[in-house]
DNA sequence: GGCCGTTATTCATAAACAAGCATAACGGTG
DNA sequence: CACCGTTATGCTTGTTTATGAATAACGGCC
């Protein structure tokens, strides 16, 4: 027997970050465009690009700062509010696992 | 800005039970049926004996007794194993909210 | 034995969701 | 000005998931 748990961010009921945006965030940071990052996590560019922007849109929050076209095509950076919304949700979500696992292990001991 | 989270069991890697059989198993207990436990939570007969029947399969573990004929047709009652695993899920659950509610009252308040 | 309401199960259909294709627009660069 | 790689977006296709219809079996009850 095992556990495993979900955790993300709502606004006015709707999701607006998670484990696949943070993720999604990091490899956009590292490499500077949504593409590369869509295609290093082995999802479509196309979702990676909504769920950026459906994000953007519920939080009214910009987090990437994107150039279409110019040097190598363009590409895309995260917003300062990206980065604080990475880290407090890192924090937020790597605290509430470890809460849940004791949890877990003193009800469901062996 | 507000948070939400599940939590489930899972046994060799497969989901065995989380709040949807939680809430399914205790209106059968107070209805005596998995129809009308069903019909309640507004959710197709089909669906809530499937995930019975598979839960009992993951689990290896009788959560019905289930009479089909006789009196008002039949009906399913609750083993021990199914209410002491109740018991356990539901103290895991609300420590487990309870943790995840203060983390996010840590990182996100206001 | 017929009736009733339940468990048990299959199968066809519908709905939700993800993936992929096709294009347009953009702006450096050669 | 053509090229390139990127953002931006709609549309089609496919895949998984849920829903509902249909049917069988059961056993007490009148």
């Amino acid at each position: 027997m095992n556990f495993r748990f979900k955790v993300w961010l709502e606004q006015d009921g709707q999701p607006v970050f998670g484990d696949g945006l943070l993720y999604l965030l990091r490899f956009i940071r590292q490499y500077g465009s949504i593409r590369r990052a869509a295609e290093e996590m082995r999802m479509s560019y196309r979702q990676a690009w909504g769920n950026v922007k459906k994000a953007e849109a519920r939080l009214g929050v910009t987090l990437l700062v994107k150039q279409v076209g110019g040097e190598s095509g363009g590409g895309a950076q995260l917003t300062p509010e990206a980065e604080e919304l990475i880290n407090s949700y890192k924090s937020f979500r790597s605290e509430a696992e470890a809460a849940v696992k004791k949890s877990f292990a003193k009800y469901f001991r062996q």
